[in-house]
DNA sequence: CTAACTTATGTTGCCAGCCACGTAAATCTG
DNA sequence: CAGATTTACGTGGCTGGCAACATAAGTTAG
């Protein structure tokens, strides 16, 4: 039942904490339900852009996802090593790797997208459409609030411009 | 922010997709923060306990946290060895470990402090008083809706069509 | 009092994630 | 064209985190 608290410190700081409880829970039951389709929790993100579009180097990858490229490196190892997917060099660019899905990989698509569905219709049980739009939109903005906090980065939005 | 983009079978769970992304920056900024410390994301909301109430034991810890008995178990003798606590056997039940700060440890306090102050200052630069509370309500309301899935623990309600 | 749980912790193994360092290849400069 | 810089990846090292196995110490059942 994770009986979490928050000490004193955290009184100071509701929306942090709750932001990292949610996550805690969120997380959990997301890797529960991906460890009965045979995934780790983020692969499912690698593999749903790729669904989106497969051959995609793994710049963009990370670009997409958000992560370290040693992250995305390793967990792509992984998941070739698991039959999923496919890595071959670019013949235009010869540093870069062209990540392609096999069978076995675009086999997961119905089972992440039912497991998604799964995941928001129990995250959203108990919420109406107005309390989902606007926690969406609060989230965006304290993402993007803390995402433009003094960071080394700003790296990579920087072509996004949203 | 992180150019992150939902990919198509995301779409149908923008709720789910908003709340990864979400945690990911926040914790990004959160673990800067408290590298400027010394501290390991994790180890700051332990200390926080302590400091709520010295000399727990680690199921009482780890109650309140939230985590697996083997996570703070290693998180702890990290801490031990990095001096902010220590550890001593109960006399009365000898399976038991009490936690207590040291010296170093409690000198955390305000730093720790501090930063949860920025942190939340910087999450919550661009949101009113309302949006802050009607946010944190619901992110509990999804939290409960999620922890309440069929989970080893509790629920035995199993899925009610789900 | 002995045997069968239950509890509190430790330990190992594996994966996610980040940082720091290293390397090959493409691009920019003088 | 040669050297500096940037880009795309890989690897090693460390921590957080969970699952599974192991163990010692209380607690309960017969």
């Amino acid at each position: 039942m994770t009986n979490t608290k928050p000490p004193h410190a955290a009184r100071a700081g509701r929306l942090s904490f709750a932001v990292f409880a949610l996550a805690r829970a969120h997380r959990a039951t997301a890797a529960a339900m991906l460890r009965a389709l045979g995934l780790h929790p983020g692969q499912e993100l690698l593999l749903m852009q790729l669904f989106e579009r497969d051959g995609q180097t793994q710049s963009e990858l990370l670009d997409s996802v958000g992560l370290d490229h040693s992250t995305v490196s390793k967990s792509l190892r992984r998941m070739q090593e698991a039959g999923l997917v496919t890595r071959r060099p670019n013949e235009d660019d010869r540093r870069v790797l062209n990540v392609w899905l096999t069978d076995g990989g675009r086999a997961m698509r119905e089972p992440i997208e039912a497991m998604w569905a799964t995941l928001e219709e129990v995250s959203t049980r108990d919420l109406d459409e107005e309390a989902i739009a606007s926690f969406i939109a609060t989230a965006r903005t304290i993402e993007r609030s803390v995402g433009h906090h003094g960071r080394k980065e700003a790296s990579r939005e920087t072509r996004g411009t949203t």
